[in-house]
Formats: C-alpha cells, structure tokens, sequence
DNA sequence: ATACATACC
DNA sequence: CACTGGTATGTAT
C-alpha cells in the first residue's frame, strides 16, 4: 500500500503539460535541477520547532509498531520517552532515526507537490470539479457494490501465546510476564500496562517493566492449543479462512441460517464453546465485510464481541471516527503522511477527497473504500497455489568474514530447499537479501531460466551475488543473510502428480496404512475440507518457522543429521529427510529410503496413528520443541569452525554456530 | 526484471 | 550490551 511513496519532483503528470490535458498553464518549464524550488526545504536548518516534532516523531517510531495499535498505557508519552532512552546510541536506533528522517524527506516532498497542484487546480476550479466528480463516480460505483448480505466474523484469541503459557503456568496469573526471546511475540496485559509490547526487544521490555517474567515460546503448544480453537470455529464455518495461529476469518450467514437464534446470540455461543473446550478467551468482530470485522474485533478486547449492523448508516457513523490506523494496510509511516495531509480519521478522507487525489495521483479507491467501509465480502481458505515466494533468512553476530557469510548463507539455502520440497515448489528468481550492520536491507537477485530447488543452485547463485557484492563495495559486515525465492512453479499441479503421488505413497507404505486412503489426498481435486487440512498444517508450519528464530535453528540441522534421530526421520518421512540428504552430504540425490520403518516418531519414539500429514505434523512439532528445549544431544563433528568470537560465552551448551546467534534467552 | 519499502502477525 | 522471521505487495526504475 504505498501510494505515497514520493517520487521525483519532477517526474509528476501535473508538471508535464503534455501529460495533463486540464493543466491551466504551460508555464512549467523544462525539468530544472532545484529540488525544493516549491515548499519548505525540510532537511536543512532545522528551528527548534522542528527539532521538537522530529524528535516526537521518532520516539513514536521507536515506540514500536504495535505502540498505536492497542494497549492503552498509563502514560504513553513517558513510556515512549524510555523506549528514546534505553535504545538511543544504539545501530538500530540510528537506522531507525534515519528511516524516520527519511519519512519526514518524503511528507515534505509529498506536501510540496501537493501544494504546488493546488495552484493548477485550484478549489472551486474547473478541475477542482471535474475531480470531486470523479471522485463522486467512483463513491457512487462502490456504494452499488456494497453488499450487507454476509455476516463475517473476525476472530482473535486474547494474547494467545501468553494465554497458553498462563494455562500451562497458573503462577504467572496476574504477573508481568511476556512470550519470546530477544524480541517479544506477546505481552500480558499486566505487562502492557507498564508499556511492553510484542515486537519490542526484551531489554526494553525489561526497562518498562522491571519484574517482566519472560518466557520462551513452545511452538508445538500453540499448534496444539490452535487446532482446538479452530475445530470449534469449524463447526461455525468449515470453510473459514486462518489468518494465523490465532485469528481467523468466518462467513457464519449459512450457519444462522440453519440453526436459527441471533446473530449475538450465536457468537456469544461460540465464544462460550471456545472457552470452555479450551480455556481461552476469544474477541470477536461481526461485520459485513472482512475489513469492519477485523477492525471491530479489537473493539472489546479482551473477551467480548463488537457488532457492526449491516446497514450503510451504521457503518459510515461507525468509520466516521476511526483513526485510519485501524484500517489494515495502514502502518505508522502511511499514518504520518496522511496525517500531514490533515487526515487522521477515516472520516476525514472524504473531506480531504480532492488534496488526496492530487497527492496521490488519483489512486485513492482504497481510501474511499475505507471511508465508506466497503470491504471484501468473500472468505475462503488460503489456496497453496497461491503461494508467491519461500525464503529464509537469520540473524547472527555481525560479521564480515566471507567464509563465515558464505558458510551461513548455505544453511540458509539448505533451509529454503528443505521447505521448497516440504512444500513442493521449485522457483525461477533467487534473491540474496541480507542486512549490514546498521540495520540497512538491501537484496539482489538473479533469476534462472531453469526451475530451481536444490540447495547447491540456490548457495551457487547467491554466493555469486554476495561476493559480487563484496567485490564491489568491499568488506562487507552483515548482521542477517537469507535466501529467498520467487516465480514459483507449483509441483503439484497436474504435471507432477505422478511423482507426487509416488512419493506419498511409499510414505504411506512405511506407515503400515491403507493406500487408497492417501490417492484420495493426492487427487488434484480435494473435497473444501481436505484442503483445509492441508492448509492448516502448512500455516502451523509457516507460523512455527516465522517465530523459531530464537533458538538457533541452524544447530538443529547439523544435530539431526548426525544423530540417530536422522536415519528413523528419513524412513519415517521421506519429504524431510531428502532435504536433510543434502545438508549433511551434499549430495545432489540421496535415494529414497528403502526400508519399512515403524510408524513411530523419531524425536519422541512415541507410535503415530494418523495420515502422512499427521505424522509429518507431529514430527514437526517435536523438532520444533526438541529445538527450544535442546536435548542431550551430542554435537559430535562441528561445521566449519570460523567463529572467531565463539568463546564468549562458555556457559551454556553452545553449538559451533551459536555466537551468531545474538539474542539467546535472557 | 530488480531493488527497496511497507505492512501484517 | 541488547531490536525477529516469513510472506505479500506496491512503487520506481
């Protein structure tokens, strides 16, 4: 949603007589050099004033991106003064400072472009009108497409992560305490009040809230403890579409249909089911869009349900006031810029219709939207065809060692190929991305004219690319490296069916099940439910992957590839253990297993009864609590050993890897 | 096609 | 001291 994103003066059809039929004036002359001949010049000497709000501006930013969204603190402006504090001197303080410098280059650009329109189409001018009619079509063709006919729900699981803790833990009941390591995922709400926030680093956290019990996540309990909420939002919508692990998307119309009562009457059902099956508390948003449910589903939280009545009046009353914060796709640099074109609710984007669209180049559809509270009508569980990109990337102690980049950069690939056979896909486009010290991304990519998947490729192409980069630019010290990869072929697609099919089938066999049960999963065309399932595991395995980031999850490769667990996960699941096959050999293509192991998982050892999925699911699960709560495991043969600074701290069980992995449990 | 920024959880 | 990871998407060039 970046329709503001400014671009160069000069380029703007409004400049370009030829391009703007309605332009008053050809006066303009040809593109001169002065940048900020029109409007403030913003960057440079900064009065007091200014001073001042780029200083308010920037502890909200380092308030974090979650700061504006909920939470109410006592005194917000004193928590963020800490926030300032404890992070100012820091690298990530400085790119953030830099970032927001940016923000503030671009409004004034942005407002400079703006104004310098104002004097072509004046308010109350031909073109002024000519726009408001525009403007007023394009209201017009959304009002007719409103429909007020689907009642949607938004659900939302109060501080998920932390409830789960507080059901394993009772002690933390009505303590501080916070889920994550190095950077929160939640907060409770005892600890919010003093400030802390998910997303924030642990250590400011710890600033805010001096007793914040901090708690390390335990993926495969939130798997668990999800798969039951959504059971029970099945019963209300088999085909609801799971936004994470903790929210999700209901179209309930046909439920109320069938089994009658109100509308409240029946969430309220729905909300008790929750509870009492899982001792979790839900939020739920009723609307007749997407957007408003989600948007109402925050409005009483925690444990309680907002309706939007599904009438044109209610909802424009009920946009009126909204901060356009609240619009998802709305984030805190789009909330500056349109607070600086005086817009701050979505009621006043109808206001402010024509200076927008002069703005922003006429593409305000969205913003209308908003305004009107339009949104989609249509849910539906995600389709794995639609999936766009795979990547990985992580973190470490900055270095600026190649070897040691390259080393990393491997394991990466070796990730992302391991996922790309998980998931089946091969893709075109590689891309290198990465982060210098300073917190600065950059990417690089080179696509393929064959179809790429296996590890060595991936590491060939963005090796080049790195030491292409390093050649360049010289020393090169990165903080965060990762593999990403795009233009995805779907292997699944009726194409490859029979290799597929192959595959799962001898899975199957090893499973000591039944085979015309798994040719039924395999059919390109899979009944709303199966796919369904399908779904489900691959969001709990993304969501599991999105936030293992913590526990070196490297370490856990070279682990298993040199332990028992290795060769019982390789009979046992043939998908992973062909990405494993290369992380450890190196080898283009280990075969498939041949013997008939028993269906038992080998992180556990416990027998699983269940379809492949299942089990793949489970031993998912296990590797991921194997790897927060590490095992005896004995890290026999270490990789590579170019960590100079791998000394530093002793006191742990630390793997060869581990002194890139900056934020470890505190 | 590539690079980068923004957003979401 | 200390600030994630995976994916989608929009814009610019």
């Amino acid at each position: 949603m970046n329709f503001f994103r400014d671009r160069d003066a000069n380029s703007d059809v409004f400049d370009d007589p030829k391009n703007d039929p309605t332009a008053a004036s050809p006066s303009t002359s040809p593109r001169k050099k002065q940048k900020f001949d029109i409007g403030p010049p913003g960057n440079s000497t900064l009065d007091t004033a200014d001073d001042d709000a780029a200083l308010a501006s920037l502890r909200k930013r380092m308030a974090g991106p979650s700061s504006a969204k909920a939470g109410l603190a006592k005194d917000q402006d004193e928590i963020n003064k800490i926030i300032y504090e404890v992070s100012k001197g820091s690298k990530f303080f400085e790119n953030e400072r830099k970032k927001d410098a940016q923000t503030t280059e671009r409004i004034n650009a942005l407002l400079a472009r703006r104004d310098q329109k104002l004097l072509q189409v004046p308010p109350g001018s031909n073109e002024w009108l000519s726009i408001e009619r525009k403007i007023e079509d394009l209201a017009t063709r959304l009002e007719n497409s409103r429909d007020l006919s689907r009642t949607i729900l938004h659900t939302d699981i109060d501080m998920f992560y932390a409830a789960v803790e507080l059901a394993r833990d009772p002690s933390l009941k009505g303590k501080c305490f916070g889920v994550g390591s190095g950077v929160l995922v939640t907060a409770s709400y005892e600890a919010r009040k003093y400030g802390a926030r998910s997303g924030m680093a642990t250590f400011v956290a710890k600033a805010l809230c001096p007793h914040l019990i901090v708690v390390k996540n335990d993926m495969q309990s939130y798997v668990e403890a999800s798969q039951k909420v959504m059971a029970v939002f099945e019963q209300y919508d088999e085909n609801l579409a799971k936004a994470s692990l903790d929210e999700a998307y209901l179209d309930i119309t046909e439920y109320i249909e069938q089994h009658g009562g109100t509308i409240d009457q029946i969430v309220q059902q729905l909300r008790d089911q929750v509870r009492s099956e899982t001792q979790l508390t839900v939020s739920v948003g009723i609307a007749p869009n997407t957007m408003l449910a989600k948007i109402s589903s925050d409005r009483n939280k925690p444990d309680g349900q907002f309706r939007v009545q599904p009438d044109r009046k209610a909802i424009v009353d009920f946009m009126r006031d909204l901060p356009c914060r609240k619009i998802p796709g709305i984030g805190r640099v789009n909330e500056r810029i349109l607070e600086s074109l005086g817009v701050s609710t979505c009621g006043e984007i109808w206001n402010k219709r024509v200076e927008l669209w002069l703005a922003l180049d006429g593409k305000i559809e969205w913003l209308i939207k908003a305004h009107l509270g339009i949104g989609n009508t249509v849910v539906e569980p995600s389709k794995r065809e639609e999936r766009k990109s795979v990547g990985r990337e992580h973190t470490f102690n900055p270095t600026a060692d190649t070897q040691a980049l390259l080393d990393l950069l491997k394991e990466s690939a070796q990730r992302v190929e391991q996922d790309l056979e998980r998931l089946d896909f091969k893709g075109k486009t590689i891309t290198l991305v990465a982060k210098k010290d300073n917190y600065q991304r950059f990417s690089r990519a080179r696509t393929s004219t064959r179809l790429v998947h296996r590890a060595e490729e991936l590491y060939d192409i963005t090796s080049s690319l790195l030491l292409q980069e390093i050649e360049r630019e010289g020393a090169l010290s990165l903080r965060l490296i990762g593999v990403r990869v795009t233009h995805l072929v779907d292997l699944r697609g009726a194409a490859a069916g029979e290799e597929r099919l192959r595959k799962l089938f001898q899975t199957r066999q090893s499973n000591g099940e039944a085979q015309g049960e798994e040719a039924a999963q395999v059919r390109p065309r899979k009944t709303a439910h199966e796919w369904q399932q399908e779904e489900e595991r691959q969001l709990a395995l993304a969501i599991k992957q999105s936030l293992e980031g913590n526990g070196d999850p490297f370490q856990e490769v070279h682990d298993l590839s040199q332990d028992d667990a290795t060769t019982q996960v390789r009979e046992a699941s043939p998908t992973i253990a062909l990405a494993l096959s290369k992380s450890d050999e190196a080898g283009p293509s280990a075969p498939l297993p041949s013997s008939n192991a028993a269906a038992q998982c080998p992180i556990c050892i416990k027998p699983i009864q269940g379809s492949n999925d299942q089990l793949n699911a489970h031993i998912d699960a296990c590797l991921n609590q194997s790897q927060l709560d590490p095992p005896s495991r004995a890290s026999p043969q270490p990789p590579p050993s170019h960590r100079a600074d791998s000394a530093s701290a002793p006191k742990k069980k630390r793997g060869p890897l581990d002194s890139f992995v900056r934020r470890s449990n505190k």
